[in-house]
DNA sequence: AATATTTTGTGATATGTATCACTTTTTCGA
DNA sequence: TCGAAAAAGTGATACATATCACAAAATATT
């Protein structure tokens, strides 16, 4: 057990900054444990003690909306879940939930908040994680309203190809109910949309599994609407 | 000049946190401005080397999207402006444009964030106040797709009225176009949609003057579409 | 293996809101 | 204070997408 977070991505994404002392309180005051696909990992209005790092695995966060539940964003280890909920309000104000199976470590709540006031270059880095998470939401929103769901399908279909899966060929890890649910469009408009995509030979899909096999008209339809 | 810091609101919002030494790196390096409404006060794309306080006035924040400009909020004085763009990246990230006559002050950014690193109080207000904001910003876009229009005009108005002007009678700082923007909507539905609200006797308007004639109607009208 | 449940596919119809086109009113600058 | 520009008001029409309804397929569950 002893060191194990020197080698965790949670602790080397902080550029290192850790001296051993803290390091330790951090081992003895974490706890890792595994999620199944689907498994609730953080429950938007519950009581929060602990700072939540997603060591491996897929998850999406979703909020509570006026009339809905929303899916803001997928999210893919390492990082960090829920940091703004966990320091800015004892209650959850958003829900995690692993899509696919993962690996979570909890961290006491007081411990992390104490390590965050000794050292100065953590602190620094997780000021500017928040400050780059806000801008991106800032982004992420106004693509959201501004374009129409066909930019915004292109757009999920891109971000899982670039940046969740880094290939082409990837297994969808949402429902077509869920992704309608990402980009505010209904189940049968995302369905219908998809055809489409095949229809015109952007996209192939067998069952979940999805290929893209046409990246440059996709980045168009991003653009474009 | 000297110690005038010491009452402004940009530290006395910090907790009165800040030993006398730092106060004095702020007073000797910051700028204190005036802007005219309508006048810029930070322009998206270019370099920022100062973190900005609004001292006084009210704001909107734009941001560029992928086809038109978006007001992603009002901001009323006393708050940060552009924390994160100014932290998260040399370049700002969003605009931000005095719709009233406004005050603000400039602090260099390298001050600032010796000061930051220096006062752990200071810095934990800060990663706070990160939090909220960016808690409040998943919960503002949630509203804003899953309503329709006429349910966040009733918010805007709502707003305007509770937070901003803390009163049932002001007079609205932006253009219906403005408003359109920050609810997603065209112009003219914003203007039907105004209409709709007087003919139904919830609002009265004389120019941009309004007064909240039924507010329990408003809020109906927030929560139901 | 059999059954229940969730997910997917697709047509028909309804609807909120954008867009266009034009007028009237208000505000601003010379 | 007068003319130009911006903002506000309002009808007619177009269109993207929601909703409803139902069938087929795929996945869980016992």
């Amino acid at each position: 057990m002893k060191n194990e977070c020197l080698n965790c991505a949670c602790v080397m994404k902080s550029m290192q900054s850790l001296k051993s002392c803290q390091l330790e309180q951090l081992e003895s005051n974490h706890a890792v444990v595994q999620f199944r696909k689907g498994d609730p990992i953080i429950k938007q209005g519950m009581f929060s003690t602990n700072v939540v790092f997603l060591k491996s695995g897929l998850v999406k966060i979703h909020i509570t909306g006026p009339y809905h539940e929303q899916i803001v964003r997928l999210a893919k280890a390492p990082t960090y879940l829920g940091l703004p909920t966990t320091i800015g309000d004892k209650i959850n104000q958003y829900s995690v939930t692993a899509v696919q199976d993962s690996e979570v470590c909890f961290i006491d709540l007081n411990i992390f908040k104490r390590v965050l006031e000794e050292n100065k270059d953590f602190s620094s880095y997780i000021i500017l994680e928040l400050c780059k998470s806000e801008l991106e939401s800032y982004r992420r929103c106004a693509n959201r309203t501004q374009k129409q769901t066909r930019g915004n399908l292109a757009d999920v279909l891109i971000d899982l190809s670039e940046n969740i899966f880094e290939s082409d060929e990837f297994v969808l890890p949402i429902s077509q109910s869920d992704i309608g649910n990402l980009v505010d469009a209904s189940r049968e408009s995302v369905n219908r949309l998809l055809s489409e995509l095949i229809n015109d030979g952007i996209i192939r899909m067998e069952g979940r599994k999805i290929e893209i096999l046409n990246k440059p008209s996709l980045q168009l339809i991003s653009q474009n609407g």
